[in-house]
DNA sequence: AAATTCCTGACTGAAATAGTCAGGAATTAT
DNA sequence: ATAATTCCTGACTATTTCAGTCAGGAATTT
Protein backbone atom coordinates (compact mmCIF):
# COMPACT_ATOMS: atom_id res chain seq x y z
CA UNK A 1 0.00 0.00 0.00
CA UNK A 2 0.92 3.56 0.14
CA UNK A 3 -0.66 5.55 2.67
CA UNK A 4 1.12 8.63 2.71
CA UNK A 5 0.30 12.60 3.01
CA UNK A 6 -1.76 12.75 0.09
CA UNK A 7 -4.36 10.59 0.97
CA UNK A 8 -4.44 12.79 4.40
CA UNK A 9 -4.43 15.64 2.84
CA UNK A 10 -7.17 14.65 0.96
CA UNK A 11 -9.51 12.71 3.08
CA UNK A 12 -9.13 16.35 5.32
CA UNK A 13 -10.10 18.41 2.95
CA UNK A 14 -13.53 15.98 2.08
CA UNK A 15 -14.08 16.25 5.45
CA UNK A 16 -13.56 19.98 6.03
CA UNK A 17 -16.57 19.87 3.43
CA UNK A 18 -18.78 17.80 4.97
CA UNK A 19 -18.55 19.16 8.04
CA UNK A 20 -19.59 22.81 6.38
CA UNK A 21 -21.70 21.49 3.60
CA UNK A 22 -25.22 23.50 4.75
CA UNK A 23 -23.27 26.85 4.42
CA UNK A 24 -23.14 25.90 0.25
CA UNK A 25 -20.22 25.33 -1.72
CA UNK A 26 -16.82 25.74 0.32
CA UNK A 27 -13.55 27.20 -1.61
CA UNK A 28 -10.34 25.42 -1.82
CA UNK A 29 -8.74 28.39 -0.75
CA UNK A 30 -10.63 28.39 2.42
CA UNK A 31 -9.64 24.75 2.98
CA UNK A 32 -5.82 25.66 2.27
CA UNK A 33 -5.64 28.30 4.86
CA UNK A 34 -7.57 26.58 7.07
CA UNK A 35 -5.65 22.96 6.51
CA UNK A 36 -2.38 24.70 5.51
CA UNK A 37 -2.15 23.02 2.33
CA UNK A 38 -1.19 24.37 -0.36
CA UNK A 39 -3.98 25.38 -3.13
CA UNK A 40 -2.47 24.32 -6.15
CA UNK A 41 -2.04 20.73 -4.74
CA UNK A 42 -5.42 21.17 -3.36
CA UNK A 43 -6.45 21.39 -6.67
CA UNK A 44 -4.63 18.45 -8.23
CA UNK A 45 -6.52 16.57 -5.74
CA UNK A 46 -10.25 17.59 -6.51
CA UNK A 47 -9.17 17.23 -10.48
CA UNK A 48 -9.32 13.74 -9.24
CA UNK A 49 -11.82 13.70 -6.63
CA UNK A 50 -13.83 15.35 -9.32
CA UNK A 51 -13.08 12.65 -11.62
CA UNK A 52 -14.48 9.81 -9.36
CA UNK A 53 -17.56 11.97 -9.11
CA UNK A 54 -17.01 12.44 -5.13
CA UNK A 55 -16.93 15.86 -5.51
CA UNK A 56 -18.78 18.88 -7.61
CA UNK A 57 -17.21 22.22 -8.37
CA UNK A 58 -18.93 25.47 -8.51
CA UNK A 59 -17.79 28.24 -10.40
CA UNK A 60 -18.02 31.97 -9.93
CA UNK A 61 -17.91 34.30 -6.98
CA UNK A 62 -19.55 32.26 -3.93
CA UNK A 63 -19.07 29.46 -5.90
CA UNK A 64 -16.54 26.48 -4.31
CA UNK A 65 -17.14 22.81 -3.90
CA UNK A 66 -19.37 20.84 -2.53
CA UNK A 67 -19.84 16.51 -2.16
CA UNK A 68 -22.06 14.85 -5.21
CA UNK A 69 -23.21 11.73 -2.73
CA UNK A 70 -24.48 12.48 0.21
CA UNK A 71 -21.73 12.12 3.48
CA UNK A 72 -22.96 8.61 4.43
CA UNK A 73 -21.73 7.56 0.77
CA UNK A 74 -18.52 8.39 0.75
CA UNK A 75 -16.01 6.20 2.25
CA UNK A 76 -12.40 7.17 3.20
CA UNK A 77 -11.19 4.30 1.10
CA UNK A 78 -13.27 5.89 -1.98
CA UNK A 79 -11.43 9.17 -1.39
CA UNK A 80 -7.92 7.65 -0.46
CA UNK A 81 -8.36 5.80 -4.18
CA UNK A 82 -9.55 8.56 -5.76
CA UNK A 83 -5.93 10.34 -5.14
CA UNK A 84 -3.91 6.86 -6.24
CA UNK A 85 -3.76 5.73 -2.99
CA UNK A 86 -3.85 2.07 -3.87
CA UNK A 87 -5.12 -0.34 -1.04
CA UNK A 88 -3.65 -3.16 -2.54
CA UNK A 89 -0.55 -4.09 -0.79
CA UNK A 90 0.42 -7.81 -2.71
CA UNK A 91 3.85 -7.12 -4.97
CA UNK A 92 1.39 -8.69 -7.94
CA UNK A 93 -1.83 -6.58 -7.33
CA UNK A 94 -3.85 -9.49 -6.22
CA UNK A 95 -2.99 -11.71 -9.25
CA UNK A 96 -0.70 -14.28 -7.69
CA UNK A 97 2.02 -14.05 -9.78
CA UNK A 98 4.33 -12.47 -8.08
CA UNK A 99 7.02 -14.74 -7.74
CA UNK A 100 7.82 -16.20 -11.12
CA UNK A 101 4.12 -17.30 -12.22
CA UNK A 102 3.59 -18.50 -8.44
CA UNK A 103 2.57 -16.73 -5.30
CA UNK A 104 5.40 -15.08 -3.17
CA UNK A 105 6.25 -16.16 0.09
CA UNK A 106 4.47 -13.54 1.59
CA UNK A 107 1.52 -13.02 -0.86
CA UNK A 108 -0.75 -14.19 1.22
CA UNK A 109 -0.05 -11.47 4.12
CA UNK A 110 -0.29 -8.80 2.21
CA UNK A 111 -3.61 -10.09 0.66
CA UNK A 112 -4.71 -10.16 4.09
CA UNK A 113 -3.85 -7.03 5.17
CA UNK A 114 -5.13 -5.61 2.12
CA UNK A 115 -8.62 -6.81 2.37
CA UNK A 116 -8.83 -5.47 6.60
CA UNK A 117 -7.10 -2.49 5.95
CA UNK A 118 -9.96 -2.14 2.94
CA UNK A 119 -12.72 -3.08 5.42
CA UNK A 120 -11.92 -0.97 7.95
CA UNK A 121 -11.82 1.90 5.28
CA UNK A 122 -14.55 2.07 3.20
CA UNK A 123 -17.02 0.56 6.72
CA UNK A 124 -15.75 4.66 7.46
CA UNK A 125 -18.12 7.36 6.14
CA UNK A 126 -17.70 10.94 6.01
CA UNK A 127 -21.49 11.85 7.80
CA UNK A 128 -19.66 9.80 10.79
CA UNK A 129 -18.01 12.37 11.65
CA UNK A 130 -20.02 15.29 11.14
CA UNK A 131 -21.96 14.94 13.58
CA UNK A 132 -19.76 13.80 16.52
CA UNK A 133 -19.68 16.89 19.36
CA UNK A 134 -15.88 17.04 19.75
CA UNK A 135 -15.60 17.30 15.96
CA UNK A 136 -17.89 20.42 16.13
CA UNK A 137 -16.11 21.85 19.07
CA UNK A 138 -12.79 21.72 17.03
CA UNK A 139 -14.49 23.18 13.43
CA UNK A 140 -15.96 25.73 15.53
CA UNK A 141 -12.86 26.74 16.54
CA UNK A 142 -10.89 26.41 13.31
CA UNK A 143 -13.77 28.55 12.12
CA UNK A 144 -13.49 31.39 14.14
CA UNK A 145 -10.07 31.43 13.84
CA UNK A 146 -9.75 32.09 10.22
CA UNK A 147 -12.64 34.26 10.56
CA UNK A 148 -14.80 31.96 7.70
CA UNK A 149 -17.75 32.11 6.58
CA UNK A 150 -17.87 36.05 7.75
CA UNK A 151 -19.36 37.20 4.44
CA UNK A 152 -22.46 34.75 4.28
CA UNK A 153 -26.07 35.01 5.15
CA UNK A 154 -25.58 32.33 8.21
CA UNK A 155 -21.98 33.37 9.39
CA UNK A 156 -20.52 31.19 11.87
CA UNK A 157 -19.18 33.96 14.26
CA UNK B 1 1.66 5.34 7.10
CA UNK B 2 4.55 4.58 4.36
CA UNK B 3 3.73 0.80 3.38
CA UNK B 4 6.01 0.44 0.26
CA UNK B 5 7.82 -2.23 -1.19
CA UNK B 6 10.91 -1.78 1.24
CA UNK B 7 8.64 -2.83 4.32
CA UNK B 8 7.63 -5.91 1.45
CA UNK B 9 11.14 -6.55 1.07
CA UNK B 10 11.98 -7.12 4.42
CA UNK B 11 9.56 -9.03 5.45
CA UNK B 12 9.85 -11.59 2.58
CA UNK B 13 13.50 -11.56 3.49
CA UNK B 14 13.21 -12.31 7.12
CA UNK B 15 10.96 -15.00 6.33
CA UNK B 16 13.06 -16.90 4.13
CA UNK B 17 15.41 -17.13 6.82
CA UNK B 18 12.66 -18.15 9.19
CA UNK B 19 12.05 -21.02 6.70
CA UNK B 20 15.50 -22.57 6.25
CA UNK B 21 16.77 -21.37 10.01
CA UNK B 22 17.74 -25.32 10.40
CA UNK B 23 19.98 -25.48 7.89
CA UNK B 24 22.54 -22.40 9.30
CA UNK B 25 23.36 -18.90 8.60
CA UNK B 26 21.44 -17.96 5.25
CA UNK B 27 23.30 -15.63 2.73
CA UNK B 28 21.86 -12.43 1.42
CA UNK B 29 23.58 -13.60 -1.81
CA UNK B 30 21.04 -16.59 -1.58
CA UNK B 31 18.18 -14.08 -0.56
CA UNK B 32 18.73 -11.73 -3.31
CA UNK B 33 18.92 -14.51 -6.03
CA UNK B 34 15.69 -16.14 -4.77
CA UNK B 35 13.52 -13.20 -4.00
CA UNK B 36 15.06 -10.86 -6.75
CA UNK B 37 16.49 -7.95 -4.29
CA UNK B 38 19.35 -6.48 -4.82
CA UNK B 39 22.25 -7.31 -2.72
CA UNK B 40 23.07 -3.91 -1.68
CA UNK B 41 19.75 -3.29 -0.89
CA UNK B 42 19.51 -5.65 1.02
CA UNK B 43 22.68 -4.99 3.21
CA UNK B 44 21.16 -1.94 3.48
CA UNK B 45 17.94 -3.16 4.75
CA UNK B 46 20.19 -5.89 7.19
CA UNK B 47 21.89 -3.00 8.64
CA UNK B 48 18.69 -1.82 10.24
CA UNK B 49 17.33 -5.31 10.90
CA UNK B 50 20.79 -5.70 12.66
CA UNK B 51 20.29 -2.72 14.73
CA UNK B 52 17.11 -3.77 15.82
CA UNK B 53 18.48 -6.95 17.11
CA UNK B 54 16.31 -8.69 15.14
CA UNK B 55 19.06 -10.70 13.19
CA UNK B 56 22.42 -11.69 13.78
CA UNK B 57 25.40 -11.60 10.73
CA UNK B 58 27.80 -14.73 10.60
CA UNK B 59 30.94 -13.73 9.14
CA UNK B 60 33.33 -15.65 6.95
CA UNK B 61 32.73 -18.78 4.62
CA UNK B 62 29.50 -20.80 5.61
CA UNK B 63 28.28 -17.42 7.45
CA UNK B 64 25.29 -15.38 6.91
CA UNK B 65 22.15 -14.26 8.37
CA UNK B 66 20.20 -16.10 11.66
CA UNK B 67 17.44 -14.67 13.47
CA UNK B 68 18.88 -13.17 17.13
CA UNK B 69 15.14 -14.56 18.63
CA UNK B 70 13.05 -17.18 18.20
CA UNK B 71 10.65 -16.83 15.23
CA UNK B 72 7.52 -17.03 17.45
CA UNK B 73 8.94 -13.82 18.99
CA UNK B 74 9.47 -11.39 15.31
CA UNK B 75 6.74 -10.13 14.32
CA UNK B 76 6.23 -8.29 11.04
CA UNK B 77 5.64 -4.93 12.73
CA UNK B 78 8.77 -5.47 14.34
CA UNK B 79 10.42 -5.89 10.93
CA UNK B 80 8.59 -3.47 9.29
CA UNK B 81 9.64 -0.54 11.91
CA UNK B 82 13.06 -1.35 11.90
CA UNK B 83 13.36 -0.39 8.17
CA UNK B 84 11.78 2.75 8.83
CA UNK B 85 8.00 2.02 7.98
CA UNK B 86 6.47 3.99 10.27
CA UNK B 87 2.99 2.41 11.32
CA UNK B 88 2.23 5.47 13.01
CA UNK B 89 -0.20 7.44 10.18
CA UNK B 90 -1.13 10.72 11.82
CA UNK B 91 0.21 14.00 11.31
CA UNK B 92 1.71 14.55 14.74
CA UNK B 93 2.75 11.26 15.92
CA UNK B 94 0.35 10.29 17.88
CA UNK B 95 1.07 13.97 19.87
CA UNK B 96 -2.59 15.34 19.11
CA UNK B 97 -1.07 18.74 18.21
CA UNK B 98 -1.35 18.26 14.47
CA UNK B 99 -3.57 21.29 13.59
CA UNK B 100 -1.96 24.91 15.12
CA UNK B 101 -1.95 22.91 18.71
CA UNK B 102 -5.61 21.19 18.75
CA UNK B 103 -5.99 17.71 17.33
CA UNK B 104 -7.03 17.74 13.73
CA UNK B 105 -9.96 17.15 11.99
CA UNK B 106 -8.84 13.43 11.13
CA UNK B 107 -6.50 12.86 14.00
CA UNK B 108 -8.97 10.04 15.39
CA UNK B 109 -9.44 8.69 12.08
CA UNK B 110 -5.10 7.86 11.64
CA UNK B 111 -5.25 7.39 15.07
CA UNK B 112 -7.77 4.14 15.22
CA UNK B 113 -6.24 3.01 12.20
CA UNK B 114 -2.65 3.14 12.86
CA UNK B 115 -4.13 1.21 16.31
CA UNK B 116 -5.75 -1.37 13.56
CA UNK B 117 -2.94 -1.71 11.53
CA UNK B 118 -0.24 -2.41 14.44
CA UNK B 119 -2.57 -5.22 16.17
CA UNK B 120 -2.85 -6.95 12.76
CA UNK B 121 1.02 -7.03 12.09
CA UNK B 122 2.25 -7.10 15.55
CA UNK B 123 0.16 -10.12 15.82
CA UNK B 124 1.69 -12.40 12.92
CA UNK B 125 5.06 -13.75 13.97
CA UNK B 126 7.11 -15.12 11.44
CA UNK B 127 6.69 -19.07 13.26
CA UNK B 128 3.17 -18.62 11.53
CA UNK B 129 4.74 -19.16 8.41
CA UNK B 130 7.22 -21.56 9.26
CA UNK B 131 5.13 -25.27 9.24
CA UNK B 132 1.80 -24.58 6.85
CA UNK B 133 2.22 -26.90 4.09
CA UNK B 134 1.47 -24.72 1.38
CA UNK B 135 4.28 -22.52 2.38
CA UNK B 136 6.71 -25.49 2.34
CA UNK B 137 6.11 -26.66 -1.05
CA UNK B 138 6.76 -23.14 -2.58
CA UNK B 139 10.05 -23.22 -0.34
CA UNK B 140 10.62 -26.48 -1.60
CA UNK B 141 10.15 -25.27 -5.50
CA UNK B 142 12.03 -22.44 -5.33
CA UNK B 143 14.78 -23.82 -3.25
CA UNK B 144 15.38 -26.61 -6.07
CA UNK B 145 14.55 -24.15 -8.64
CA UNK B 146 17.72 -22.30 -7.58
CA UNK B 147 19.86 -25.51 -6.29
CA UNK B 148 19.64 -23.79 -3.44
CA UNK B 149 21.92 -24.99 -0.31
CA UNK B 150 23.35 -28.10 -2.91
CA UNK B 151 26.60 -27.96 -0.99
CA UNK B 152 25.65 -28.51 2.57
CA UNK B 153 25.45 -31.87 4.24
CA UNK B 154 21.71 -31.66 4.91
CA UNK B 155 20.63 -30.67 1.40
CA UNK B 156 17.36 -30.15 0.11
CA UNK B 157 17.85 -31.80 -3.49
C1' DA C 1 47.15 -17.22 2.50
C1' DA C 2 42.91 -17.33 0.09
C1' DA C 3 38.14 -17.40 -0.09
C1' DT C 4 33.90 -16.09 1.74
C1' DT C 5 30.70 -13.29 3.82
C1' DC C 6 29.33 -9.56 6.49
C1' DC C 7 29.67 -4.59 6.91
C1' DT C 8 30.14 0.44 5.79
C1' DG C 9 29.68 4.64 3.33
C1' DA C 10 29.21 7.33 -0.60
C1' DC C 11 27.12 7.78 -4.80
C1' DT C 12 23.34 7.51 -8.64
C1' DG C 13 18.91 7.11 -11.15
C1' DA C 14 14.03 6.97 -11.05
C1' DA C 15 9.77 7.80 -9.13
C1' DA C 16 6.50 9.99 -5.98
C1' DT C 17 5.37 13.83 -3.17
C1' DA C 18 4.53 18.49 -2.66
C1' DG C 19 4.42 22.80 -4.28
C1' DT C 20 4.76 26.81 -7.85
C1' DC C 21 3.38 29.44 -11.69
C1' DA C 22 0.78 31.22 -15.52
C1' DG C 23 -3.21 31.53 -17.67
C1' DG C 24 -8.00 30.33 -19.26
C1' DA C 25 -13.24 29.32 -18.49
C1' DA C 26 -17.51 29.90 -16.11
C1' DT C 27 -20.26 32.41 -13.16
C1' DT C 28 -21.90 36.21 -10.20
C1' DA C 29 -22.11 40.93 -8.68
C1' DT C 30 -21.73 45.73 -9.72
C1' DA D 1 -20.53 45.29 -20.02
C1' DT D 2 -17.08 44.96 -16.77
C1' DA D 3 -14.86 43.32 -12.92
C1' DA D 4 -14.29 39.98 -9.49
C1' DT D 5 -14.32 35.40 -8.06
C1' DT D 6 -13.59 30.74 -8.37
C1' DC D 7 -12.86 26.62 -10.68
C1' DC D 8 -9.88 24.37 -13.99
C1' DT D 9 -5.73 23.00 -16.76
C1' DG D 10 -1.07 22.08 -17.82
C1' DA D 11 3.66 22.68 -17.42
C1' DC D 12 7.33 23.27 -14.49
C1' DT D 13 10.42 22.77 -10.09
C1' DA D 14 12.20 21.15 -5.65
C1' DT D 15 12.51 17.68 -2.27
C1' DT D 16 12.28 13.19 -0.58
C1' DT D 17 12.10 8.31 -0.84
C1' DC D 18 12.97 4.07 -3.14
C1' DA D 19 16.03 1.11 -5.12
C1' DG D 20 20.16 -0.01 -6.76
C1' DT D 21 25.36 0.52 -7.63
C1' DC D 22 30.06 0.68 -6.42
C1' DA D 23 34.31 0.36 -3.86
C1' DG D 24 36.54 -1.24 -0.24
C1' DG D 25 37.37 -2.96 4.55
C1' DA D 26 36.68 -6.46 8.60
C1' DA D 27 35.97 -10.97 10.44
C1' DT D 28 36.02 -15.73 9.86
C1' DT D 29 36.76 -20.34 7.82
C1' DT D 30 39.15 -23.47 4.87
Amino acid sequence: MKLSTKGRYAVTAMMDIALHEKLGPITLADISQCQGISLSYLEQLFAKLRKQGLVKGVRGPGGGYRLAKSADQISVADIMQSVDEKLDMTKCGGRGNCSSGEKCLTHQLWFALSCKLYKFLSGIKLDQYVNRPEINELVKKQDTQYGRFLNRSNAVV
